[in-house]
DNA sequence: TAACAGTCAATACC
DNA sequence: GGTATTGACTGTTA
């Protein structure tokens, strides 16, 4: 009995042990199983990840190839464009014959003959008539010539686009200038212009050589006469030569409607590049084929006055990214031919694919991109007429850019100046704007973008940060050599940068104030008040109304909040980290209200010597 | 055509 | 000596 009942405690602790053998079997298998579960859960989700990156990959391959086919279809619009416009060409080489023909029927003329004879029919036309006159605004006649009219162009003035009205430099009468009432004479100006109907651009490029924006700020608020620099005092002298002439408005409302038809800012915003050549080439066609009606001589001067015009303002926006100065006319571009040539060069040069690398800062339209941001799929493609529509896709992260290229620069030992003068193409100053308040991507004109894009490419490149501190050092060395053989003996004041630099406006802490409050009160103050706080703070009106537009501009790049304001001013003799002895600092009183008030405004001028602006340059080079 | 964006040059600041 | 600020300017845009 006893060994039956061990036997049988045997067999149930047996039992136990198997029972707790098999819930631990039991719940191992349950971890498994659960485990398992996880597992599949996560295999689902790699799945479901990949199913999604798949058909991103199918979405961006779909767009490439879309993009692909746009590209394909601009290419072929493009080929189809550069053939019109070689036939175009063709139908047009025998303008230049034309033009010799002309020159060779044309009487034969000596300096002393201001200008040819009409003939019967201009004589009769007052088209020819008032057009023949606008050499005379100065009281000097200029010598009707053969020269082409790029060579009309003055050399060295930057108000180049005056040429077709006027004579450059009226030095005669500036050897003797009376003083002007220049608001007067803004004021009959104005008064002419709208009698006539003539506008603003017209009336700048033509007479003054100034662009729009700037004339329109001389002739609404025109600065005192003895306030005004000897440059600032040539388009009022030009001004009152214009009023002076009866027959300038007539020749302006003449060459107005003349060239209404056929210049860029006339023509509508759909009307594309070639569009435009081809209107300039019809207006040229249809003047040489009245060119029997009209005198020989009268009609090649309008026929080239106008397409002058044409070319400098097809020139200024065309090629705007490497021409940036108003005005310059490349000179490259001699005959209408050329022009056209240029611009099927231009057309060409677009749809290159990197093959014609240039020196950095490349013009944004004659590079290729690769525009990736880390999130976004690579797109290469060359940017040119679909430029605007690559960047408006691209969103780039410009607080990020900035951020690694100031890291770059600093772990680097680059300064700003080589990096904006090797990279961005910019000044030290803009770089350190840039970098130090980047306005977001979206608020970026496609100008601002360009820096950007390329910032990012710089990043981009392995070997750039290396090939910018060579240059670094090479411009070092040669400041250092230049400095060794040019000594300090520059200032003998016969350099050819003897020219002042402007002298700067600084505005005192008081003056700021005023601003600052009426600028809370009125923002986009009247000219009444620009005019009432100039008198008030003893400052030019042209002063007051760019610190409003500055302040308005810095105000919305740095949000919502007000602008830095932290400079203060300080005497000049203190402030000047610049020796004395290369510099002329004088204070000068805007007017008698100013004198009871120097302490608070102080204007420096500073009179530069050679040897600054020697080492600047050299430092440039 | 006024207002704007982008930029420069002078100069203040570090 | 490098960087930041700011008044002024040019060409563009609404």
């Amino acid at each position: 009995m006893m060994m039956m009942k061990m036997k049988m405690k045997m067999f149930a602790s047996r039992d136990i042990r198997d029972l707790h053998h098999l819930e631990e079997e039991v719940q191992r298998l349950q971890e498994v199983q659960e485990r398992s579960a996880n597992q599949i859960a996560l295999l689902q989700e790699v799945q479901e990840r990949s199913a999604n990156q798949i058909a991103l990959l199918q979405e961006v391959q779909e767009r490439s190839a879309n993009h692909i086919a746009l590209l394909q279809q601009q290419l072929a619009n493009k080929t189809q464009d550069i053939e019109r416009l070689q036939a175009e060409l063709q139908s047009q080489q025998d303008y230049e014959e034309i033009k010799t023909e002309l020159r060779t029927r044309a009487p034969t003329h000596t300096d002393d003959d201001v200008l040819p004879a009409p003939s019967d029919s201009a004589d009769h036309d007052p088209v020819i008539q008032s057009e023949l006159k606008v050499h005379h605004f100065c009281g000097k006649e200029e010598p009707a010539s053969d020269i082409p009219v790029e060579n009309m162009r003055s050399s060295s003035s930057s108000s180049s686009s005056s040429v077709v009205f006027i004579k450059e430099e009226c030095e005669d009468e500036e050897e003797e200038e009376e003083e002007l009432d220049t608001s007067s004479v803004a004021r009959r100006v104005r008064e002419t212009l709208q009698k006539h109907r003539v506008g603003q651009r017209v009336f700048a490029h033509c007479v003054l050589g100034l662009s729009q924006g700037t004339v329109s700020d001389i002739l609404a608020r025109p600065k005192p006469w003895r306030s005004l620099t000897r440059r600032g005092r040539e388009p009022f002298l030009r001004m009152k030569s214009f009023l002076a002439d009866e027959d300038s408005v007539q020749t302006l409302t003449v060459v107005q409607q003349r060239l209404r038809g056929i210049v860029p800012w006339a023509r509508s915003p759909q009307m594309s590049s070639d569009q435009l050549i081809r209107n300039i080439l019809d207006q040229n066609r249809s003047e040489l084929m009245d060119v029997d009606s009209r005198s020989q001589r009268g009609s090649e001067d309008v026929i080239r006055n106008i397409l002058h015009q044409a070319k400098h303002e097809m020139h200024v926006t065309s090629e705007a990214p490497e021409e940036v100065h108003y005005g310059t006319l490349s000179p490259s571009v001699q005959s209408p031919a050329d022009f056209v040539q240029s611009i099927i060069r231009k057309v060409k040069c677009e749809m290159d694919e990197d093959t014609h690398p240039s020196a950095s800062p490349a013009p944004l339209s004659i590079i290729t991109h690769s525009f990736p941001t880390d999130a976004q799929p690579r797109t290469q493609v060359c940017v040119g007429s679909c430029e605007d529509e690559i960047l408006e896709s691209l969103d780039l992260d410009t607080v990020s850019i900035t951020q690694r290229v100031k890291e770059a620069l600093v772990v680097n030992n680059i300064g700003q100046r080589v990096f904006g003068e090797e990279v961005l193409g910019l000044t030290q100053s803009s770089v350190s704007e840039l970098l130090s308040r980047p306005k977001p991507w979206t608020k970026l004109s496609l100008k601002g973008k360009e820096n950007f894009i390329r910032m990012h490419r710089w990043l981009r490149d392995p070997h750039s940060v290396q090939r910018l501190t060579d240059t670094d050092q090479r411009a070092r060395l040669k400041r250092d050599s230049q400095r060794l053989s040019d000594g300090f003996c520059l200032s003998d004041g016969s350099g050819a940068f003897e020219a002042t630099k402007r002298p700067r406006v600084v505005l005192s802490a008081h003056e700021k104030d005023s601003l600052r409050a009426t600028y809370q009160r009125e923002p986009y103050p009247s000219q009444h008040t620009i005019e009432r706080l100039a008198a008030q703070l003893a400052l030019q009106t042209s002063t007051v109304s760019n610190w409003f537009y500055n302040y308005r501009s810095r105000i919305r790049r740095d949000g919502l909040t007000e602008p830095v304001q932290t400079r203060t001013v300080r005497s000049p003799a203190s402030s000047s980290s610049v020796s004395s002895g290369l510099l002329s600092i004088k204070q000068e009183a805007c007017d008698p209200e100013m004198e009871e008030d120097t302490h608070q405004h102080t204007r420096v001028s500073v009179a530069v010597q050679s040897v600054t602006k020697a080492e600047d340059l050299n430092e440039l080079v």
